[in-house]
DNA sequence: ATGCACTGACTGATCGAACAGTCAAGATGC
DNA sequence: GCATCTTGACTGTTCGATCAGTCAGTGCAT
């Protein structure tokens, strides 16, 4: 766990900083003592808070979205194509367990979230560069595994999908709180069983209506 | 639009700067300025900024509630009970269309969306006192509506939907980037002819794979 | 009607604290 | 001995909050 250079040991600061207060709410100074170096060594290494901002998302993102594509190649490599869930384990999987390394809470799964729902421009840069590519490819998945899928419809579902892994992986401790205890949305197996059934129905439901310009009557199938 | 007192023109302009900016983004002295007062007159009215927020949250949270509060008696006072369709309906329109009286971007819908997401004490105290008790009334409603789904499932099935929902309501303009522009995420229509059967089929989905231990095999269905 | 006491609304100036970022100098390793 | 790493001391700026004080309006006693 302990970091061996200082570079690593100010990237954990920042992450676990950046996670609990968030950009703006986060200080260097914080850092720099999370770190147990001296302020001025984060802006030796990084230059500046919005580039070590931009470093702490760089190095889990690549991570993650290796992993991702690298699932993506595999699933299309086999004889049989993929099913829609096995699309959205690929695409939930390796953000979940991202810097989730035993102990408590996914801090960096914060940091994305927040990231992915605010709109400034530091956000949407972000985002655009590391995610936009790969985002391309799942929305181009989910047409070929369910052709039926309209090319506009695909890039819903697609958000919409992302939308439920965002507030998951923020885990605000929520679904506890309305279950009494009983939904634990810390717990990643938990969540992605009940996650990959809802989201590859709410697809498949997407088809179904699409193109009717108003809301279906018989909706109890 | 121009407020005719100052409590709103302050609330106003401090919607429009959290929405922006978050809350520790945004500067008190940012705030008087857009409302036209000195910065003095916030502290006066409103006491401090944390206070200032939870007034600006407030105050649009309570009209929501009450808008879903009634849309949730009148359906379930109808002799046919409700369709699934219909809670979605009741449970995302009135957010949607909060504060997003005719000019362009929904400001509220953004502020909601990042303190959905957070989970600072803050965030987390607000969610919880303006919006749990509706949750609960959502939850068992959907119960009600589909008597197949588990109590925990029917936790999982709101925090999915609010998921969707939230992402949406960031409005970031990811989906247009995504899709060419031919999907705008700022239009609340076409987000809502999508979102309603998308969850609606997601909660239908969760109840047929509901108790199973392990993902299913037969997903193309 | 007029002078007086009082209130709520509002302001400009200013506080100490915290902020990101800078820099020359020291430490370390090759 | 040179380059890389690291530091403490420091800069100027901006932050939320506070303060004494102005001003229009109101009730009231005379």
């Amino acid at each position: 766990m302990s970091a061996p250079n200082a570079s690593t040991a100010i990237l954990d600061a920042a992450e676990r900083v950046f996670a609990l207060h968030g950009f703006d709410g986060a200080s260097m100074r914080q850092i720099a003592t999370g770190a147990g170096v001296a302020q001025a060594l984060l802006h030796y290494h990084f230059g500046s808070k919005e580039k070590l901002f931009e470093a702490v998302f760089a190095r889990r993102s690549d991570a993650i979205n290796a992993e991702r594509a690298a699932r993506l190649d595999s699933l299309f490599g086999d004889d049989a194509g993929p099913r829609l869930e096995d699309l959205i384990e690929a695409l939930f999987r390796p953000t979940m367990e991202a810097g989730h390394s035993g102990q408590g809470g996914n801090l960096f799964s914060r940091i994305l979230a927040a990231t992915a729902n605010a709109d400034d421009e530091r956000s949407r840069s972000l985002i655009g560069a590391h995610y936009d590519p790969i985002a391309l490819r799942f929305i181009e998945a989910f047409r070929r595994v369910e052709p039926r899928l309209g090319e506009a419809d695909a890039v819903w579902a697609y958000m919409f999908a992302i939308g439920v892994g965002m507030t998951m992986m923020a885990a605000t401790g929520r679904a506890g709180r309305l279950s009494g205890g009983a939904c634990d949305d810390g717990n990643v197996d938990a969540i992605m069983t009940r996650i990959v059934p809802f989201i590859a129905a709410g697809i498949r439901g997407l088809v179904e209506t699409a193109g009717a310009p108003s809301p279906p009557r018989g909706g109890r199938a």
